[in-house]
DNA sequence: GCGACAG
DNA sequence: ATCTTGTCGC
């Protein structure tokens, strides 16, 4: 697996940003995919209850089957993280998803990644990072708004989205998963269309506020963090 | 200069 | 990001 440098600081780090983000491409059509890998990390704060690592967690969920079927993880020492700088986030967490993919037993056919895709200040999130870096396709889906403006008010009907406006266009969705909720902020990382990554999610969506892939990682989560915390 | 700011 | 029970609304 190629290396991912860690920037010196945060002006080294945009640079990288801006040097990869022409490697994005805004197409392909996902519904064929089988299974993917859904990523999310749980850390420790000066609040938590737990000290400890860092960890990463990639769930291998079946698509056709509806079910995790592997879960993998690697915790990473709060000293070898970048710190979390808005815009940067992927300097901090892709290590510890590399790490944990990895350790799955099959490659994915593509990422669910907690965060954006292109719907970024130099339209270069931590999805589209991964999808770049792997050569995979990507999705990148945040329950926070990071960058881009909604072209019309909030969708509030389970399923129904609007779109995300940035400088040049289009850079992802609003996507309400269930009634009343703050919507989803879905954008394609890398080799997904635009219309494809919301149909794409949406195909994911059960009864709760994330897809279920991502609830699954996020569960995984904090239960290895705690886990290694004692 | 001011506000905004994924996890 | 983390901690956390009950409680209110679709």
């Amino acid at each position: 697996m190629l290396s991912f440098p860690r920037p010196a600081d945060v002006r080294e780090a945009a640079e990288i940003q801006r040097a990869l983000r022409g490697r994005v491409i805004l197409q392909g059509d996902p519904r064929g995919v089988r299974y993917l890998a859904a990523l999310d990390a749980s850390h420790p704060t000066r609040f938590s209850r737990v000290r400890g690592p860092s960890v990463a967690v990639a769930v291998l969920w079946d698509r056709v089957e509806g079910r995790v079927v592997e879960v993998a993880s690697a915790s990473v020492p709060e000293d070898e993280l970048f710190p979390y700088v808005p815009g940067f986030l992927s300097f901090r967490e892709a290590p510890g998803y590399l790490a944990a993919l990895s350790r799955l037993s099959r490659v994915p056919e593509m990422l669910l990644v907690d965060g954006m895709g292109i719907a970024h200040p130099r339209a270069f999130g931590i999805a589209a990072h991964l999808g770049v870096h792997l050569d995979l396709p990507s999705i990148g889906v945040g329950k926070t708004l990071l960058y881009g403006r909604p072209e019309a008010e909030l969708p509030q009907e389970a399923g129904s989205a609007v779109r995300l406006m940035g400088q040049e266009g289009q850079v992802g969705w609003l996507l309400c998963s269930r009634s009343g909720v703050r919507p989803l902020v879905v954008s394609p990382g890398h080799r997904v269309g635009m219309g494809e990554s919301l149909e794409f999610v949406r195909s994911l969506l059960g009864k709760t506020h994330l897809p279920e892939p991502l609830r699954q990682a996020h569960l995984h989560a904090g239960e290895a963090r705690r886990r290694l915390g004692g």
